[in-house]
DNA sequence: AACCCGGGGGA
DNA sequence: TCCCCAGGGTT
């Protein structure tokens, strides 16, 4: 067993500095910078949420242009990366620090907590790495290297495992580089002690790991529940104007899946329809008019599953070919401008009306 | 406490 | 296929 805390974090800082890759923002610690990488990263690979960091910085070198920027245009960055509510947040944060705070970033736990956006991970990462404040982190990570070297059952998805991960991970933390200490953890975990069949063997913890001594790595970390599959049918209708020079996107303004982003009109239903359905719906019969719809085709014959991680979304697109106005038109030429789920962009990829 | 929110990669 | 990823917000 671990003897003591310095026993730990001296440990896993030394195989922290000899293994720990080169990120951007290890380079960094301008809190905007960690800031933007920690809201990236969010139930996100680093390999995943690299490309848009550097495409971020780019684009938004400071936060006071991150505040200038349109959302549609943060939103049309981070397409593709899941979770938009993370870049609405960042930058309605960007916004509230540039605007409302003077431009000066929070440098305390506690007021980097009020962010929105910002929950308990990420107040610590910022607090830690910035100013040095020993605020301990709790990700995936650190829940399956504390819950194997210590042998801790609790789930870490229950309200009591939350807190004993927390208090353990406090306790641990090396006050002198509280920084160092939870990257290290966490580059430990993401790199080393990894989910399915870590080296034990030659591990740096290998004659002091519990899980290891009583064969219970595998079973560790534990977490209950799992979230069922939803299934849903989708059928967009893919308009085309009469020279085929303009289409129709709306935005989806509810909660739920995908809100802010763009997609085609869409039709809901209860199961998979056909076309005499598609051809019954109001929504269809917008575009149908005086001067007649002339083709409405199903592009694809058998639905397209798109996996979400709790649900799968079956999904045909109607193409409809009319002569009527449009109602607001979006030219061909301008539908790469709009933030769109990869659902509509891999459609749109693959439409050849779309193509320039 | 339970549920919702994306997309991708590895085994 | 299933699992999990440098989590946070809402109900």
């Amino acid at each position: 067993m671990i003897k003591n805390q310095s026993d730990f974090s001296n440990i896993l800082i030394v195989w922290y500095l000899q293994n720990k890759r080169d990120l951007p923002w290890r380079n960094e610690s301008q809190p905007y910078y960690i800031w933007l990488s920690e809201i990236m990263l969010q139930q996100t690979r680093v390999a995943q949420g690299l490309p848009y960091y550097l495409k971020f910085i780019k684009a938004f070198p400071t936060i006071a242009d991150l505040a200038n920027a349109s959302e549609e245009y943060v939103l049309k960055l981070w397409q593709g990366l899941g979770y938009y509510s993370r870049a609405r947040n960042l930058h309605y944060t960007a916004k509230e620090i540039t605007f409302n705070r003077n431009s000066e970033f929070p440098d305390t736990y506690k007021e980097l907590l009020e962010l929105k956006g910002v929950g308990d991970y990420t107040a610590s990462a910022i607090a830690s790495i910035c100013y040095n404040e020993p605020t301990a982190v709790v990700d995936g990570n650190v829940y399956r290297v504390l819950s194997r070297v210590f042998g801790i059952e609790t789930p870490i998805n229950s309200s009591s495992g939350v807190k004993i991960f927390k208090d353990l991970a406090q306790e641990l933390i090396d006050a002198e580089r509280p920084g160092t200490f939870n990257q290290a953890v966490m580059e430990f975990g993401a790199r080393y002690c990894i989910p399915q069949k870590p080296d034990c063997e030659n591990c740096v913890f290998s004659d002091r790991c519990e899980a290891k001594r009583t064969g219970s790595v595998s079973k560790l970390p534990v977490k209950i529940r799992k979230q069922k599959i939803k299934h849903r049918h989708f059928n967009y209708l893919v308009i085309l104007s009469d020279k085929q020079e303009a289409t129709v996107l709306q935005q989806r303004r509810h909660k739920g899946i995908w809100q802010s982003l763009y997609e085609f009109p869409l039709i809901e239903t209860d199961s998979e329809v056909g076309e005499s359905e598609i051809a019954e719906r109001a929504e269809f019969k917008a575009y149908w008019g005086k001067n007649g719809t002339k083709e409405l085709l199903l592009f694809n014959e058998s639905p397209i599953i798109h996996k979400l991680s709790h649900q799968h979304l079956h999904t045909k697109f109607w193409v409809v070919k009319t002569a009527e106005q449009l109602p607001e038109p979006v030219p061909i030429s301008e539908i790469n401008n709009y933030p769109v789920p990869v659902l509509i962009e891999n459609f749109i990829s693959e439409f050849s009306p779309f193509q320039n």
